[in-house]
DNA sequence: AATACGTGGGG
DNA sequence: TCCCCAAGTAT
C-alpha cells in the first residue's frame, strides 16, 4: 500500500497550495468570469489541448457565440468552422447539441448539480468538476493530466496513472479545500502546468516540495510512469481533386466518427498491390459513381493522427461525366477555389487547398 | 476494458 | 524523423 498524506497534513497542503496560487497563479481569460457558459466552452476546448492553443479560439468563439442561445441556434457548419484546426471535432458537435439541450431543458440556464451536468454530451467527471467548481464554487474534484502528474509525484505512484484512476480520484477528493474549491482546483492545475511540469519540474519553487514523495526519493524525473503504447498503423490514401471547369468537387464526411461533419477531397485507402491511379479511379467510382481521368500528382502529405498515420497522395483529376452520388458521404458540392474557404476542412486537407491556390493564383485550374 | 478521436510543440 | 503528450469523453 502506498502511503498517502495523513489528514493532519491535508490542511497544510491546502493552505500552501492556495497561498502559492494566489501569488503565482496564471492569469487566464476564462478566470476573469464566473459565467458557466464561458467556463464550459473553455473546459471543452482545453480537453487534450494546450492552453496556448486554446486562447485565440476561446476569444474568437465568445465573440461569435456569446451565449448559449446563440450557439444553440447556429448552424452546425458554422460551429465546425469556428472549431476548424482545434481537432477532436466531436467536442464541437457535442457543444452544439448540449447547447440545444440547455435551451430546451433549462431555459438556457446552466444546471448546478453534478448529475445534470454529467448528462450533457461531451462532459465527463473532470469537465463537470471543472465547470461547477469554477463557475459556482461547488466542492467537486478534478483529475486532468496536470492533476494526475502532480498527485502521482506527491505519492510516488509506482504504476502509470491510468492503472490507479480510483486511487487518484480519492486523493483529489481528499485534498480538495472545501472552502475554496474553485481556487484549489485551478491552483492544482497551475502547479502541474508551471512547476510540476513533465520535463524538468522546478521542485525548488513548489509549495508541496517537503511533502512530495517523488522529490524526497529523487524520482520526480521518472514519475509519473509512462503508459504503454502500441505502434501506429500506417495507411496510404489516394485523394482526387476533381476539376470541372472552374469548379472542384468536395464532399462532407458523415456526421459521426473521424473528422465527422467536415469537408474533404474524396479518396480512399490504397490496397496492397494497387497503384495510386487505380485506387483513385476505384474509390471515385465506388463512392461517387462518376467517371474521371486521373492526372498529374499535386502534392503528397504525411499526417499523424492519434491512432494511425496517413500519407495522402493527391492527384489532379478531370471530370468526365456522371451525376455524383453521396454513396459514402453526407453531401457533395462543386465549389470554386474562392468559395472553398467557407467550408470547414481537416488540417491535412488545408494543405491541399494551399497547393491548389499556389498552382492557380487566379483561381483558374487547368487539368 | 480497450480503443477511437486531431493537432501542435518539444526533445 | 520519431516519440511523447497536452485542462478527456464516448462507446
Amino acid at each position: 500500500m502506498i502511503s498517502s498524506p495523513e489528514i493532519s497534513k491535508i490542511n497544510s497542503l491546502q493552505r500552501s497550495l492556495l497561498a502559492w496560487y494566489w501569488q503565482q497563479g496564471r492569469d487566464l481569460p476564462w478566470r476573469k468570469t464566473h459565467d458557466p457558459y464561458a467556463i464550459w466552452v473553455s473546459e471543452i476546448m482545453l480537453q487534450q489541448t494546450q492552453v496556448k492553443t486554446v486562447i485565440p479560439y476561446y476569444e474568437r468563439w465568445l465573440k461569435t457565440f456569446p451565449d448559449v442561445e446563440t450557439l444553440a441556434t447556429a448552424e452546425l457548419q458554422a460551429v465546425l468552422k469556428q472549431w476548424e484546426g482545434l481537432g477532436y471535432y466531436a467536442r464541437a458537435r457535442n457543444l452544439h447539441r448540449a447547447a440545444q439541450m440547455l435551451v430546451q431543458q433549462y431555459q438556457g440556464k446552466f444546471p448546478e448539480t453534478l448529475a445534470e451536468v454529467l448528462a450533457l454530451p461531451g462532459i465527463g467527471r473532470t469537465t463537470a468538476g471543472g465547470i461547477l467548481s469554477a463557475a459556482f464554487d461547488r466542492p467537486l474534484s478534478i483529475l486532468d493530466g496536470n492533476v494526475k502528474r502532480v498527485l502521482s509525484r506527491l505519492i510516488a505512484l509506482p504504476v502509470p496513472p491510468s492503472q490507479a484512476s480510483d486511487r487518484l480520484w480519492e486523493l483529489s477528493e481528499r485534498l480538495l479545500d472545501l472552502t475554496h474549491p474553485r481556487d484549489f482546483n485551478q491552483g492544482l492545475m497551475d502547479l502541474g502546468a508551471t512547476v510540476c511540469t513533465r520535463q524538468q519540474p522546478t521542485c525548488l519553487l513548489c509549495p508541496w516540495q517537503t511533502d512530495c514523495q517523488a522529490y524526497r526519493q529523487n524520482l520526480q524525473a521518472q514519475l509519473p510512469m509512462r503508459e504503454t503504447t502500441a505502434p501506429l498503423p500506417h495507411k496510404r490514401i489516394g485523394v482526387a481533386v476533381i476539376v470541372n471547369g472552374p469548379q472542384i468537387l468536395i464532399d462532407r464526411r458523415r456526421a459521426e466518427g473521424l473528422l465527422g461533419g467536415l469537408w474533404e477531397f474524396p479518396g480512399g485507402k490504397i490496397e496492397a498491390g494497387e497503384t495510386v491511379e487505380a485506387c483513385i479511379l476505384r474509390e471515385i467510382r465506388e463512392e461517387l459513381a462518376i467517371d474521371i481521368e486521373v492526372g498529374a500528382s499535386l502534392i503528397t502529405i504525411d499526417h499523424a493522427y492519434t491512432h494511425f498515420r496517413v500519407t495522402l497522395i493527391v492527384h489532379l483529376c478531370r471530370y468526365l461525366g456522371g451525376d455524383p452520388q453521396p454513396l459514402a458521404c453526407d453531401e457533395i458540392r462543386w465549389v470554386t477555389l474562392d468559395e472553398i474557404e467557407q467550408y470547414p476542412f481537416p488540417k491535412a486537407n488545408t494543405k491541399i487547398i494551399a497547393a491548389l491556390k499556389e498552382l492557380a493564383p487566379d483561381g483558374i485550374l487547368t487539368v
